[in-house]
RNA sequence: GGAGGGAUGGCCGAGUGGACGAAGGCGGCUGCCUUGAAAGCAGCUGUGGGCUUACGCUCACCGGGGGUUCGAAUCCCUCUCCCUCCGCCA
């Protein structure tokens, strides 16, 4: 959600923001309109309102029984206005609120124009893609052969896009998310296990409601979602909260599953692991104050980096376009990884700076430490990062012409003395 | 699943249908006192919205939603969460 003083006031900088991102700018039209009808309601139905405060006192007041009932009738008039008026007043705060929260955060000037993947820009890169002296084989192919990603069974038990991950293959993906999580904590970020089950409203304080309900996985007899990705989560820790200056900047990292229909991505990448319905994510979150969240969105970058480097994965970073930063954030970057395999840049961490977008639709603020106003913390998410894709890279780029996989040295520790995943 | 009890400001805690945005206490802030501090004394101390150039005015909020009433923290309904007991269960 967008500060309602912006469409009021500066309301051709929010339009500009939304044809930035190729959308249609009405909606911001609809909602000046809005406000302004919802606010001449309001004023009309407060006058009543402080009519029927000041007369009902005064019946409390007034001892002669005529004079009382005659009072009470007029009261009970004023009433029925009110009830009329209220009506009114909450349709027209519905019909704003349902506009507001399709209106997207404002792109930061330095967000390129576009709205293609191709209008993204890199910023950097790092390491190079492997050479091989044969034909490097896709994770398809690999897994299946050294019996560590099982695409029938997990068809069987549970339909297209599902796999299971069994042996080495199981093995590698808890090292991966355990070396994750301690990196991240060494980089000063807090590990947080939350529920994987969620409420609407918590999905909507993230920002994920109303836009994705299409692809969330939700139970209809509780009313509760399945996580999308843990940065709902981590949203919602704090919502309806007042924190203190002086306690922020809050970092926090997470590791969960994450739950998508990706209805809306049908057919797309339906080979591999790439895009499934379940997936694991170790998730960087944080929540600081405006002045800082720039360079706080740089340092998270940098982290996220780490994970690549430790890894041995190269990558490259890309300032994201317009039209591809999510509703949600001022500014995004993403990371993308070789495939040797697939031969394809695969994203696997996208790194946003959501300012208060998400703070105030979650309600969380903070008293500012000279005192004042409270303020809303602005929030930043980060994969740090996404399992499949990050799985697939390392046994697509480590694989040897025998179709052995070397496993990175940074997960031994967690191999129980594997350093090869070999046919058997 | 069954039976009870509870939810009030940053925290604790009182609350009779009109005096309650809410006693009292703690904490915090300011002033006096003091060489400084503590103690003591006095005052202040919630959030959000709307109107107004402004001083200011006004509305809402006592877990959420709805109702009764001229008027609700207070009465009724309902939901959520917490606690106690019984049952069941990984």
């Amino acid at each position: 959600m967008i500060d309602i003083n912006l469409i009021r006031e500066t309301p051709e900088l929010v339009r500009a923001g939304m044809r930035k991102r190729g959308m249609d700018s009405s909606p911001v039209d609809e909602a000046v309109r809005l406000d302004e009808q919802w606010r001449a309601a309001l004023v009309e139905v407060e006058t009543l309102k402080a009519e029927r405060n000041k007369g009902s006192k005064e019946v409390g007041q007034t001892k002669d029984p005529a004079e009382r009932q005659k009072k009470i009738d007029a009261m009970k008039a004023v009433g029925d206005q009110i009830a009329a008026l209220e009506a009114k007043v909450r349709e027209h705060e519905d019909a704003l609120n349902a506009v507001m929260s399709v209106i997207p955060n404002i792109p930061q000037d330095r967000v390129p124009e576009g709205v293609r993947d191709e209008d993204n820009i890199e910023i950097r890169r790092w390491g190079e893609p492997p050479k091989f002296d044969f034909e490097p084989k896709t994770h398809w192919d690999l897994g299946p052969e050294l019996g560590i990603i099982d695409f029938e069974r997990g068809a069987k038990i549970s339909g297209s896009r599902f796999y299971v991950l069994s042996g080495a293959g199981a093995r590698l993906q808890r090292a991966i998310i355990a070396w994750f999580l301690d990196l991240h904590i060494r980089q000063g970020y807090t590990e947080h296990y939350t529920p994987f089950v969620v409420k609407e409203e918590t999905v909507y304080g993230a920002g994920q409601l109303p836009k994705f309900r299409d692809n969330l996985y939700k139970d209809h007899e509780e009313d509760l979602y399945l996580l999308p990705t843990s940065e709902v989560s981590l949203t919602g820790l704090h919502m309806d909260e007042i924190l203190e200056e002086n306690q922020l900047p809050l970092y926090y990292t997470a590791y969960s599953p994450c739950f998508r229909r990706e209805k809306m991505s049908a057919g797309r990448d339906v080979r591999g692991i790439k895009r499934g319905h379940q997936f694991d994510k170790v998730e960087m979150y944080k929540y600081c104050t405006p002045e800082t969240s720039d360079e706080e969105l740089e340092k998270m970058v940098n982290d996220a980096e780490e994970t690549c480097k430790g890894l041995n994965l190269p990558y490259r970073v890309l300032l994201k376009c317009a039209g591809d930063t999510s509703e949600a954030a001022m500014v995004s970057y993403d990371i993308e990884i070789w495939g040797a395999g697939v031969n394809e840049w695969l994203e696997v961490s996208s790194i946003s700076n959501v300012g208060d977008f998400q703070a105030r639709r979650a309600r969380i603020r903070y008293r500012p430490e000279g005192g004042g106003a409270l303020r809303f913390p602005h929030t930043l998410n980060g994969s740090g990062l996404g399992m499949p894709r990050v799985f697939l890279s390392v046994i697509e780029n480590n694989q040897r012409a025998d179709g052995s996989v070397v496993i990175p040295e940074v997960l031994h520790p967690w191999m129980g003395g594997l350093t090869v995943i070999e046919k058997r």
